[in-house]
DNA sequence: ACCTGAACACCGTTCAAGT
DNA sequence: ACCTGAACACCGTTCAAGT
C-alpha cells in the first residue's frame, strides 16, 4: 500500500502476508497490525495534533509496549507517511466520464480533497514535506486524466495542475492553521484594534475577520479554473 | 516589532528599551539581546532546517549559557514567532505609485514574498502555523492596497488577497520541500519507473519531473491576476 | 515471527541562586 | 537587570533478550 516502507537499513524483513495464525490473541484483542497501527495513529493525531503523537502514547492505545511498533514500522516518521497517505484512500467512485461537465466533477474532487485535509488538520501541513504515497499519487493521476478530458493540452498539464495543488494546499494549510490559532481570538481582536491606524486597508476590508472560508475558497478556485488554457 | 512577547504568564518583564550601559561585555562580545539571538535563530534555522533549531545549540552559538535565552524570550515556540517575522521584514522601498502597472507591482512583490520563503524554506511551513507579525502584516496591507489601486472592490478584496497567498504558500511550501526531500532523488526514480502502468497521465506529463518552477509559478501566478474581478 | 523492559542520548524548561 | 548550573520530566530509539 505505502511506496516506501522500512525506511533504510531495516535489520529485520517486515512481516510478509498472512502466515497462517496471524489472527487474534487467544483474549480477543486482535494482535498488533501495521493496519491497526496505522489506524490509531490517525486516530490519534486527529484527537492530538501534530506533535501529540507519541510512540508511547500510540503503543498504550494498541494495549502493547513501545518497542513492539518497531517490528512493524522504522521509525516515527514513517508512522506519519503511512498515516498522511491513509487518511486519502479513495471511498466513493472517482467521478463519471461526463466530458460536459468536466467543471462540476474537477470541482467535486478538490472539494473532496479539501474536506479530508480539513477533517486530518494535521495532514495539510504534513502533506509537502512527506514522499507521495500511492493515494495522492492516484488522486493526482485521476484528476490529470480529467483535465485532460476537459481539452487541457500535456504542455499545459503541469501548470494546471500545480495551480491547482498550490491553491488547495494553501487555502487548507491556512484554514487549519487558522481554526486551531484562534483558540487565542482574543488576542486576535485585541490586536487587530492596535492595528487600524498601521493597516486601513486590511482593517477595512475585514480581512482577517472574513470567515466564510468555504465561499473564498470556492471563489478562487472558479477564477483559477476559468483561467486554465484548454484546447 | 513582534506584536505579542513573553507568551502567557510572564514571571518577570522582558528587558525595557535602553538602560545605559546595554552596551557589551569588557571582552569585546556584545552580550545577550532579542536582536541577537533572534538573527542567530535565523541563521541556524538556515542552516539546519526547522527541527534542527535546539535551544543549547542556539545558546552556543550566542556564547551564552542555555537558560540566559529564557530571560529574553519565553519559550522556544516565541523563537520561532519572532524569527519568522524577522526573514519578512522589508528590505527595500514598497513599489512606485503607478497605476497603470499594478501588475507589474504585484507580480513583483509576490515575487519577493516567494524569494524570501525559497531562501528561508523553513519560513514557509511555519507562516500558516504562528500568528501574524507585524511584517507579515504590512506585507499584506501594501498587497491589499495595490490591489485597490489596480480596481479590486472592497467586496473582492478578501477573494484576491487570500487567493494570492494561498497560491504564493501552496507554491513555495511544495517547492521548498521537494528540494529537500529529493535528497533522495533515487527513491523518486525508481518510484517513477514502477509507477507508469498505474499512473499513464503523471507519467506522460512528467508531473513529478517538470524543474521549471519559477516558470510553472509564474504562470499559474498570471492565471491568476488575470481573473481577479476589477472594476 | 513477533514482542518486551531496561537503558541511553537528547531536549525543553523549572528552580533556586548568583552578580 | 541579567545570567547561570543542576536537576526534572519527557521522548525516540538501540540493545539484548525472551517466546
Amino acid at each position: 500500500m505505502a511506496v516506501k516502507r522500512n525506511g533504510g537499513q531495516g535489520k529485520r524483513p517486515p512481516r510478509v502476508e498472512a502466515t497462517a495464525q496471524a489472527g487474534r490473541k487467544p483474549g480477543g484483542e486482535p494482535s498488533l497490525s501495521l493496519e491497526r497501527i496505522v489506524a490509531t495513529a490517525v486516530e490519534l493525531l486527529d484527537a492530538e495534533g501534530i506533535e501529540g503523537l507519541k510512540m508511547r502514547q500510540l503503543a498504550d492505545r494498541l494495549g502493547a509496549g513501545v518497542m513492539s511498533l518497531y517490528w512493524h514500522v522504522g521509525n516515527k516518521e514513517e508512522v506519519f507517511d503511512l498515516a498522511l497517505d491513509a487518511v486519502f484512500a479513495f471511498l466513493d467512485q472517482p467521478q463519471t466520464d461526463d466530458v460536459e461537465d468536466w467543471r462540476k466533477g474537477v470541482v467535486r474532487m478538490l472539494e473532496d480533497w479539501r474536506a479530508i485535509m480539513l477533517r486530518h488538520p494535521w495532514s495539510a501541513s504534513l502533506l509537502p514535506r512527506r514522499a507521495l504515497g500511492a493515494n495522492i499519487l492516484g488522486r493526482l493521476e485521476t484528476m490529470s486524466e480529467a483535465l485532460s478530458r476537459a481539452g487541457v493540452a500535456d504542455a499545459d498539464m503541469n501548470v494546471a495542475i500545480w495551480s491547482l495543488w498550490n491553491y488547495v494546499l494553501g487555502a487548507t494549510v491556512t484554514r487549519a492553521s487558522f481554526a486551531l490559532s484562534d483558540a487565542d481570538q482574543a488576542a486576535g481582536q485585541e490586536r487587530l484594534s492596535a492595528l487600524s491606524e498601521r493597516y486601513p486597508t486590511i482593517e477595512r476590508t475585514r480581512l482577517l475577520l472574513d470567515s466564510d472560508w468555504d465561499g473564498t475558497f470556492r471563489k478562487g478556485l472558479d477564477v483559477l479554473l476559468d483561467g486554465l488554457p484548454r484546447g
